[in-house]
Parts: C-alpha cells; sequence; structure tokens
DNA sequence: GTTTTTGCAAAGGTTTTGCATCATT
DNA sequence: AATGATGCAAAACCTTTGCAAAAAC
C-alpha cells in the first residue's frame, strides 16, 4: 500500500455514490500532490483486479469506476441529472427464464437503468415552464 | 445512395445477426473494392442517424453496429460462443417499476445478455473432458 | 453546376508499454 | 538485494476533422 493507491481508494470511498472517469480521478486529487496519468491507469486496474472497485461504461460510453461495496453481482440506477448512483439487487432468475426462452444458457448479463433521483426530479419540474 | 455505402448496408443485411464493428466491416469489405476507414465511420454515423442501424457496446466495451429490424424498443441476447444475437423484446414497465421502488423516475436503460446459444451448448459440452 | 461523398493526411483523445528511477520489504 | 510502484516519454488505438478531388444528383 503506496501513499499514492491510499489517496485514490480515499477518493473513491468519498465520492462511493457517482462513477469516477480516470480524468475525475485525476481532477480530484488533492492540491499538492501530484499523480502521474499512467500511475491513476495502473493503480485502478489493480484495484479493479482485487475486486475493490468495479468498472461499468457510462450513458456515452465512457468508464467509470466506482467502490465495490458487495460481493454480490448487483446492478445501477444512475441520475442522470447529478450523477448519484444506487445499487440495486439482481434477480438472476429472470434473466435465465428470458435466455432460455429462446434456448440461451445465460452466462452474465449489463443492467443498468438511467432516470432521474428524487431532488432532481424537483429540479427539473421547478425550471419546466 | 453510393455504391461505399450501399456495400456497406449489404454487408449489415448480409450479417444481420452480429454486431459489427467499424474494424469488422473494414475487412469484410469484397476484394477489389477499398473503402477508407474514414469513409466507413461516416457511413455507419450516417446510417445510425437515419435509424438503418442501431449501436451497442459489447462484452468489451468495443462499440458494434447492427441492422434496426424493428422501431420498438429491444434487447439482445447475445452468444458469446459464435457471436449470433437476438431481439428480444422489452418490458417497459418492469424498469419503471424498479426505479420507483427507489423514487427514481426512469428515462432510459441498458440490458444485454449473454450466454450460449443452443449451438454452442452442444459444441461446448463436447468439447469439455 | 451544386451538393454530397470520398480519400488522404493530420490531429485529438484515451489507454498502454518500455524503461530508468524510486520506494518499500 | 529484490520486488513492486512511479514518472516520463513514446507508442498504440480509436475516432474525428479539414481540405481538396471525385462522384452523384
Amino acid at each position: 500500500m503506496t501513499s499514492h493507491k491510499k489517496i485514490l481508494i480515499d477518493l473513491f470511498i468519498e465520492h462511493h455514490d457517482r462513477f469516477l472517469s480516470i480524468a475525475d480521478l485525476s481532477a480530484l486529487i488533492p492540491l499538492g500532490v501530484q499523480i502521474d496519468q499512467t500511475t491513476i491507469y495502473r493503480a485502478v486496474q489493480n484495484l479493479e483486479k482485487n475486486g475493490l472497485v468495479e468498472s461499468a461504461s457510462t450513458d456515452k460510453g465512457h468508464t467509470g469506476y466506482v467502490l465495490r461495496h458487495s460481493d454480490h453481482h448487483h446492478h445501477h440506477l444512475i441520475c442522470t441529472g447529478c450523477g448519484q448512483i444506487v445499487s440495486i439487487p439482481c434477480h438472476p432468475d429472470l434473466w435465465q427464464d428470458v435466455a432460455n426462452q429462446y434456448n440461451f444458457q445465460e452466462t452474465h448479463h449489463k443492467v443498468e437503468i438511467y432516470g432521474l433521483c428524487e431532488a432532481c426530479q424537483k429540479i427539473d419540474k421547478h425550471s419546466s415552464p
């Protein structure tokens, strides 16, 4: 465990409710500390390999990373207003059933739901004409 | 409609059951014909804009394109063995309900199911010890 | 003849790699 | 000393853009 890696983990903990891109991480590094972009890439790959963070491709195809809080497979609700993400449980049977209907044997799946969280719905209403 | 664009559309029709990347398209262009990579990018963007093809990010985060056969929103079953894709209907209520449980207002979602098609399951069994 | 498409070259952005240096054990 | 982490530079990739030539209408 190096100090740089610790800084990155702290960033993930602090922002455990959003996807952080490499650029995000780079921008969030505290003043006075310099971490090379290459180092961030390597550290994040390392964290992902060790299961501390998980990756997902965001709305526009960019890659984001977020702290893994659970060993259980789950999906994400992503607020397109504020970027907040909420983990939601997965119901594996559902996907297996769907796949079986087409004679497929399901191995894994990707599910992401985008929308507006409660707070952003209100903001949205206020800004509407 | 130009001859180059026609060639690309023909490729999409011929391989309507797989995701084609830009590189795939480039490789599939008939012998004797040369189409610049830039042209492929631009043509595919054009086809997507006009709703003839749709894009999706594959298993490993790469972008693939496939012919759009339906105006209805749907999802994909993707065989990790042979690459075959099968479109499956979407049940929008399901996602809205899930989102509502967390006080989210669903706007859109991404669902992709990976597995083995019937044929590849058999191959898989044969090759197993 | 006007508009659109094409190829080429170049640039932009993101991610990876090689290598020498530095830190940690 | 040995291993792993870091910074720097460069490369590899993928995608986009500018511009002049070619093709389509």
